[in-house]
DNA sequence: TATCCGTGGAA
DNA sequence: TTTCCAAGGAT
């Protein structure tokens, strides 16, 4: 089969297909640009099945560019805890306010307009101009990568910049005329629903006939993916004091700074265990070390903390890092023989505004990462 | 180019 | 249980 004619094949397949299976999905229920726009900042790395009640309850929170742009930072990660990724919300948020300020709250559709958005890369820009304004434009994620690899038998490695910038080049020729919102979408959707990582559904597939991965029995070692790197371990030690006085039953927290791991969240106060663990030679400080290490720590940053009791362990994955965490109860109480100059230079912690003492109720008003959420619910329970 | 950035579902 | 990896972007 010729090459153009696998193409056309391709295209007019697929774009049938697409119109007739396609899912009911809350950012396809409307034309708005910025919920097309949300939608696809949610939907990096991101299932579907996870993002669609975060971005209901999003869209109703912030329903315009200007309601987003004028809400207060912390409100914004509240509405995305738990999703992940959170330096896409705070570039959402900075986006919209671009897009208020520099193109009057409408969201552009020109290429460099789209593109200059932050935390809108090359897939993105594609989506939102093709889906949202149906632009005659590439929007090449790891579905489209692995359809493309397949149907076509590319054996580049997909992780690889020029493998996407060749994919992009496939799909400018691939685009059928005025239907770049539902061929991009398509491409997606096949990804997602049968041209699956694992055991691709291909007896169902809408352009089997002509894929050449199938065909020479390849679909299964497609797309060609360099492995990632295993997460580094770390061993942490995390700190519930409790308070005392004006702040009995309450829980000190803090927020994150603005940048780097978890930027803006809040959590409970933790340290490393040790300075420096080589890989593998792990050896867990014996509790009451363990305790009075972090105690210790504390007092360092004027927090007032005594005793210290190992009350449970929790373990969270990131991407990168996998932390170990043993956590320790203290009262929030000045200890005996520092009490004079911790007593005096307590309060210089909490002027920063980066330690609050909450309740369980006040959970609500604060944004978490999931393992301190799991630790919080579990103390509070 | 390589690393940093979360989370949870599926097999 | 472990491993993979999902509608990626920033640096």
């Amino acid at each position: 089969m010729e090459h153009f004619e696998q193409q056309r094949y391709f295209s007019t397949e697929l774009l049938q297909w697409y119109v007739v299976i396609k899912r009911d999905l809350p950012w396809r229920r409307h034309r708005n640009p910025y919920f097309i726009w949300i939608s696809e900042i949610m939907l990096q790395q991101t299932r579907v099945d996870t993002v669609i009640p975060y971005f209901n309850r999003f869209i109703e929170k912030f329903p315009t560019v200007e309601a987003l742009a004028d809400a207060p930072e912390d409100e914004v990660l509240k509405c995305w805890e738990g999703l992940g990724y959170y330096s896409r919300a705070r570039n959402l948020q900075a986006a919209a306010r671009q897009v208020k300020e520099q193109y009057g709250g409408i969201m552009p559709s020109g290429k460099e307009e789209v593109a200059g958005l932050k935390g809108v890369g090359p897939y993105t820009a594609g989506a939102i101009r093709s889906i949202a304004f149906n632009l005659p434009a590439p929007a090449v994620d790891g579905n489209v990568m692995r359809v493309l690899s397949r149907y076509f038998l590319i054996e580049e490695d997909i992780m690889k910049i020029r493998t996407r910038k060749h994919m992009e080049e496939l799909v400018m020729q691939l685009i059928p005329e005025g239907r770049a919102s539902d061929f991009n979408q398509g491409l997606m959707e096949l990804g997602a629903l049968v041209c699956t990582p694992k055991s691709p559904k291909c007896l169902t597939c809408p352009v089997m006939e002509h894929c050449r991965g199938r065909i020479e029995g390849k679909e299964d070692q497609l797309p060609v993916k360099t492995k990632a790197k295993p997460p580094r371990p770390e061993y942490r030690l995390t700190a519930i004091v409790e308070g005392t006085g004006e702040h009995a039953g309450k829980v000190l927290i803090r927020k994150r700074p603005d940048t780097g791991l978890l930027a803006g969240m809040w959590e409970l106060p933790h340290v490393p265990e040790s300075p420096d663990v080589k890989p593998g030679a792990y050896v867990p400080l014996p509790d009451e070390a363990a305790a009075d290490r972090l105690g210790a720590a504390l007092n360092a940053e004027h927090i007032p903390a005594s005793g210290g009791e190992h009350v449970m362990n929790a373990e969270h994955t990131f991407s990168h890092i996998i932390w170990y965490m043993r956590v320790y109860r203290y009262d929030g109480q000045v200890p005996e023989p520092a009490a004079p100059l911790v007593a005096a230079e307590q309060a210089a912690a909490y002027e920063t505004g980066n330690y609050q003492w909450i309740r369980k109720e006040d959970m609500e008003r604060y944004a978490f990462p999931n393992v301190f959420l799991r630790i919080l619910n579990d103390y509070f329970e």
